[in-house]
Formats: C-alpha cells, sequence, structure tokens
DNA sequence: CCGCCAGATTGATCTCGGTCAAGGATTCAC
DNA sequence: GTGAATCCTTGACCGAGATCAATCTGGCGG
C-alpha cells in the first residue's frame, strides 16, 4: 500500500499549487502547511502531528505547501489510488470526514485569533495549545496539559503562524519570562510556571 | 426527513458552544458563523450560500454561532439522525467530505488574508471574492464573476470578515471610489469598474 | 414632507506592532 | 577549540490601522 518516507527537517514534501499527487499520514515528526504570497510573506495554515492526515484527496491542486519541522516518517500514497481506495471503504471516509471536520474547527478558532487578538494574547494562546497538543504527542494517556515543552518551532515560525513578525515574538516572550510566566531554558524549549496567568492573556 | 424553516435577517439559528443539535442545508439566502471573544470582540469565520451545509455532525458542540445576514430558507435535520443517516449512506458522507475539504482550503486561504495581508489587499481580495461567489449564487450556468452585485453584509460585517475596524473599511471603500477602481450607487452595492487594478491591489 | 435613527463617512489623534539596525548567543564545521 | 553562520534579542523609530468624536446620509414611520 503506502510507501513509507522519511522527510528531513527543513525538507518540502509537497509544493504549493502543485498538481495534488499524492497524499499522505504522518507516522513521526512534525510538518507545517503555509500559503505564500508572490513577495515572499508566509502564513502557515496548519501543523500536522504524528497519526494527523496530509495532501488533498478529491482535489487538483494543493492548497499549501507542506515543509518538515522536525525530521519526520510519513506513509505515502498515489492521490489516485487514495481516492479510488477511499471510495471504496466508507469507514476510511468516515474516519477522514471526522478528522476534517475537527480541523475545519480548529482552523476557525485560529482565524479568530488571526484577526481579532493583541499579541500578547497570540502569544499565551499560543503556548497553551502548544502545552496541550505536545502533551499528547506520544500514545500515552492522558496525562493532560504539559507544563515543560519543547516547541517544534522557530521563532520565525511561531512568526509565521501568529500573524506576526520575530521581533514582535521574541519580546512577547522575553516579557513574559520577565513577568514569571514562563521560563525558557532553551531556544526552544517551554515551561510554564503561571498557567493562569496565561489563560488570562489568552482572553 | 429535514424540516423547512425560514430565518429573518439578524435572526440566530446556532449559538457558539451550544450542544450541537442540529445540522442544516442552506435552500435560499445568506448566513454568516462566527466566534466572540468574551469581550465582544466577533470574526466571521464562514459564510454559508445557498446549497451550503451549516453545523457540526459528529460532534458534541458547535464551534461558531450561525446568524441569518439576509432572510434565508434553510432546511433543518437533528443532529442525531443526521449521523446515523449518514453513516448509512456513503455517498451523502462522501459529497460532506468533498464539501468539508473545498470549505478548509477556502478557510486557509482566509487565514493568509487575517494574518498577512493589509488593508487595501484586504479589501481588495475581498470584493474579487464576493465578485466570484455571488455569480453563481443563482443556478444559472457559468457566467464568470460579476460585474456588479449586492454585498449580504453591512461594512461592520465587513470589517467582521476581515479583522478590521469599521472605519478602516469605510476609508478603503472610499478611497477605491476616488481611485475610478469601483463605484458604489448604494450602501452594499458594488460595482467593479477596474478588475485588473482590484487584483493588482489583492496582490 | 419632515423628523428620527441606524448605519456610514470623515477627521484628529494615539498606539501597537512593524521596520531598520546593532549586538548576543548557539550550534555546527573543521 | 575556534571561527562562522544562523538564530535570537534588544533598541530606536515609524507608520498603518485603531480609537475617539463629530457629522452626514438615507430609509422609514408618522
Amino acid at each position: 500500500m503506502g510507501r513509507r518516507r522519511t522527510v528531513s527537517a527543513g525538507e518540502p514534501l509537497i509544493w504549493e499549487d502543485d498538481d495534488s499527487l499524492l497524499v499522505a499520514n504522518v507516522i513521526e515528526g512534525v510538518l507545517k502547511l503555509t500559503t505564500s504570497t508572490a513577495d515572499g510573506r508566509e502564513q502557515i495554515v496548519g501543523v500536522a502531528y504524528p497519526s494527523d492526515f496530509i495532501g488533498r484527496p478529491f482535489g487538483q491542486t494543493s492548497a499549501a505547501s507542506v515543509v518538515a519541522l522536525t525530521d519526520a516518517r510519513v506513509c505515502v500514497f498515489a492521490r489516485n489510488d487514495f481516492d479510488r481506495f477511499a471510495r471504496e471503504h466508507p469507514e476510511l471516509e468516515h474516519k477522514l470526514l471526522e478528522r476534517t471536520l475537527a480541523e475545519l474547527d480548529r482552523t476557525r478558532a485560529w482565524m479568530m485569533l488571526l484577526g481579532r487578538k493583541s499579541a500578547p494574547e497570540k502569544i499565551a494562546t499560543f503556548l497553551l495549545d502548544m502545552s496541550e497538543r505536545l502533551a499528547d504527542n506520544g500514545c500515552m494517556a492522558h496525562t493532560g496539559p504539559a507544563r515543560q515543552f519543547t516547541l517544534p518551532f522557530s521563532r520565525q515560525q511561531v512568526a509565521d503562524l501568529l500573524g506576526l513578525t520575530i521581533e514582535t515574538v521574541s519580546r512577547q516572550f522575553t516579557k513574559l519570562k520577565a513577568d514569571g510566566v514562563v521560563a525558557l531554558p532553551g531556544r526552544r524549549d517551554v515551561e510554564i510556571l503561571d498557567r493562569s496567568a496565561l489563560q488570562a492573556l489568552a482572553g
């Protein structure tokens, strides 16, 4: 069936506006979905974690590029084959529908953030979201939100996710550290010291 | 089967965070999907036109409020019944999956707009989008994008869609009129005089 | 026809976040 | 271990868009 493939950090898997030739399942690692303007501005429009689905079934072109954030292993299918297989297996289509609906909900919540939230609110929301997403990343049972974790994003990528500049992201992180809300032991490491303060900031 | 229902302009059909009790199909009219913050900021996260699907099947709660923008007729189903019916009819689930994937694509394109575009770019993109969406609104064959049309939105609603304030929206409209790019014969009427200028502005 | 009211426009001012420009700090190659 | 590239932080300044505050317009009921 699907071919296993490894993608190293920074390597693209699908290009924006490409013919939609393949779909994939994430086995391990994290990937970003992005769209860009002609003049190089980038917006991250989705993040794929293990078990997430990637690509655009039943469509001619892909609306977003997919690039690995960390080294990743994925299971790739030719789109044609996948489409045919899916139509013959309603259970698969149902599963896909549920995932797509959930992703749409998450995407809509993110629109609220992009359109109406201030920089401090964006950063706080982001950290709380990461804390939850990265918690049940492994296969272990519900452990609740993580208190400390390692971001799969550089500062620039956080900016591209939140619709901010790298400088604003950096300043907000510095402020949260100064206020004792978080500790930042390493470039990408976050430890949440005061979760309720973050929740208040997130609004 | 589904119950026909009419909803007058401004009237809500579903409340944010409500138990997801019903789903519906739009027969006629236009409705907005919105999310709001505690302090009253609003973001429109989707717009439903005739033949569009509304609601959250296979989910416990609804992530967005649905409010009619114009008088509308919808075909409403109890979510439980709909879920059961859908699981028994793979063709329906397939159709729903295709629509949901298309909606996700559109939503992601809108994230790019919210996160990375300037006010002039937002307005230009919005007008071009409306021009296309309102064209094939009736059931007639592809007539191409409309040159003139009536927005189903007030200025405030345009602002909520684009992540701007009403004043900024108004100023941008005035500018486009002054530059001879559009004519604005009525409060909600738009006539595109220079489509290529709009396309250039949209980026 | 007139007055009212919601929605839209316009103007003055302010502020948040962007831009531009130096430094620091990590990480990697050799 | 040392140099270099990359990423991050910090500072000074600027400007797009928000905010505050009047008008203005047009649709509607009387």
